[in-house]
RNA sequence: CGGGAUGUGGCUCAGCUUGGUAGAGCGCUUGGUUCGGGACUAAGAGGUCAUGGGUUCAAAUCCCAUCAUCCCGACCA
């Protein structure tokens, strides 16, 4: 390919709107860009990248026997309505009619689309275990759009289910994925951790995502324990239980004013008492029905784990109305005690004794509160917020925080949609048995974006060469030169002869310096440079965009060093 | 949805406080010079100042509304 016949409009400033370095890198090497919010086009280079990308994911998968399908990006209602979904994604999804009035989506996945097909097609244990992947255009209305192709709302998706006859036979579907994308993150120059996480609406028992740690891009937070292999989302990580059970003998209660003091830090200087002597109380609306939430003092309350242990669609925060109609008090002073409300108690605060809340009365907490003798709690769970510092849940040692990319995400999904949909098969004695399930999602775009935010510099992007738009660039220093062009061209036709992709970068109407620069910005792994050097004495300069290394080789061994360079990797 | 910010040639931004002829740099076009790290030079093209309304003799500038975009939060494979 020809620069100058090659649609790449580079920039020399960065638009105002991209915040993060591979969204500003991006739009600057011209590989995306923007028609609205949280929608993007490829451009040329872009779009080289993202099918080496998907040429890798084909491969890997394949090897675990996964077929390729497409399935259609706009789909029936219908279906979603056997799930429930349609109204559980609600406002995330993008909906539409026909012209008749028929009730549509476009895709945000595809566990209704393959179940419908595989329900409709598969009728025997013969048959199984089977999966399919496709690559695919995924619609999702996010709330905010955030980081350019990161979290976007058209994106480019490669989502596999697999079916199987039994939990056992999933278990061996399961973990030859997880090996394959073990396996694609790292062809693509990504160290990726697999974490313990929370599966959200795709549903399901097990899952885990694969998370490759940045501190600038993250948008998933997770803890890792630097011993043993742990590691968990935030929303679903555990840690230890300390054992903090106290022997103190329980004092009798006592109703203090507390003045102004609302939030936790307020009310433990007031009081000259330890942030984690009191337990703070959080009024939840779950689905329909309103919650009293403990946690202690110093820890955080997990969403998502409260969640999950009702088994909700929905939960979310009691606004300052309800709080003061259900408690009588405002936010800072509500407490479980003498409270009609359900309460639910994370294990850390079902040890404290003595401890200290809210009195339902604003201005005053309770001290000396102790579990049984002054409230009840309804549910003792894990509720609570894992914090960097605490402890293993497998082998004790302190938890480290960090930030990463979601790049995939596995499921073990098992019967949950084949009951849903009813899809059956016959089992060796002739039984019908619901199929069991699992679904495996990695986001492209996001991949290709956590790629560029590993590889960079302060020039540009620096691709791996499994993954760049091209292996090499010519560079001719000078075009009007006829030696030099000359040159640039025999070796072009050389390299290409060799199935090397490469681009020259024939402009004649810019200075070296732009050159260079475009080159270093784009980020292709090899630049070839003809120019003062051949003039001089005959030889090549190759420079490896990595390191920023250059080599002056003789002409005709110019392919063999990259080829060998190559193979090294 | 709550909070914050922004919207002026393709890009980055100035002008707005104090209303009065729409500006700069980069990019683009044409000619000449130059040719190893974002060259020099001369001549040019290009803007409904986001949209709608209001105030005013007069609005990019003041007021109101709407839309769009970004950031933080809530939310989220």
């Amino acid at each position: 390919m020809k620069i100058s016949e090659l649609f790449l409009p580079t920039l020399r400033e960065v638009p105002q709107d991209a915040e993060i370095l591979s969204h500003k890198l991006m739009l600057k090497a011209g590989i995306i860009r923007k028609i609205a919010s949280g929608i993007y086009s490829y451009l040329p280079l872009g779009l080289r990248s993202l099918k080496k990308i998907e040429q890798i994911i084909r491969e890997e998968m394949n090897n675990t026997g996964a077929q390729e399908i497409l399935f259609p990006a706009i789909l029936p209602k219908e279906i979603w309505d056997e799930t429930g979904r349609w109204e559980l994604y609600g406002e995330e999804m993008f909906k539409l009619r026909d012209r008749k009035g028929r009730e549509f989506c476009l895709g945000p996945t595809h566990e209704e689309a393959v179940v419908d097909l595989a329900r409709g097609e598969i009728r025997s244990y013969k048959e199984l275990p089977k999966t399919f992947y496709q690559i695919q255009t995924k619609y999702r209305d996010e709330i905010r759009p955030r980081f350019g192709v990161m979290r976007a709302r058209e994106f480019i998706m490669k989502d596999a289910y697999s079916f199987d006859i039994s939990e056992a036979a999933l278990e061996n579907t399961y973990s030859k994925i997880f090996n394959a994308y073990v396996r694609i993150f790292e062809r693509c120059g990504l160290s990726t951790v697999p974490i313990e996480a929370d599966s959200g609406a795709i549903g399901g028992k097990v899952s885990h995502e694969f998370v490759v740690k940045s501190t600038n891009a993250g948008e998933s937070t997770f803890v890792s324990c630097p011993h043993c292999s742990y590691a968990g989302s935030i929303d679903a990580a555990k840690s230890k239980d300390e054992n903090l059970s106290s022997s103190e003998e329980e004092k009798p209660l006592e109703e203090v004013a507390t003045p102004n003091a609302k939030s936790v830090e307020e009310v433990a200087e007031f009081l000259h008492i330890d942030k984690a002597s009191i337990a703070k109380s959080l009024l939840y609306k779950i689905d329909e029905e309103f919650v009293l939430a403990l946690v202690r003092g110093d820890d955080e309350l997990n969403e998502i784990k409260l969640k999950n242990l009702f088994s909700a669609n929905h939960i979310r925060q009691a606004e300052e109305e309800a709080v003061k109609k259900l408690t009588g008090a405002s936010t800072g002073s509500i407490g479980p005690v003498k409270t009609k409300l359900k309460v639910v108690v994370d294990k850390r605060v079902s040890t404290m004794k003595n401890f200290t809340t809210g009195a339902n009365k604003d201005g005053f907490h309770f001290k000396n509160v102790n579990i049984e003798r002054d409230f009840t709690g309804e549910k003792v769970a894990d509720i609570r917020k894992v914090k960097e510092g605490d402890l293993c849940p497998k082998c004790g040692t302190p938890l480290t925080m960090y930030e990463g990319v979601e790049v995939g995400h596995t499921f073990k999904l098992g019967t949950k949609y084949s009951e849903e949909m009813d899809a059956k098969f016959l089992d060796s004695e002739g039984k019908e048995k619901y199929f069991v399930m699992g679904c495996y999602g990695i986001g492209v775009g996001r991949t290709l974006a956590a790629i560029i935010e590993e590889y960079n510099d302060k020039y540009g992007i620096k691709w791996p060469v499994s993954v760049a738009p091209f292996t090499v660039e010519i560079i001719p220093l000078n075009m009007s030169d006829s030696e030099i062009r000359n040159e640039a061209e025999k070796l072009y036709k050389l390299f290409k002869e060799r199935n090397i992709e490469t681009i020259i970068d024939d402009r004649d109407d810019i200075s070296a310096g732009v050159k260079f620069n475009d080159a270093d910005l784009t980020g292709i792994p090899f630049q070839v440079i003809v120019g003062r050097t051949f003039k001089q004495n005959g030889k090549i300069e190759i420079k490896k965009r990595e390191t920023g290394e250059k080599f002056i080789v003789e002409e005709q061994d110019a392919i063999k060093f990259i080829e060998n360079i190559i193979k090294e990797n």
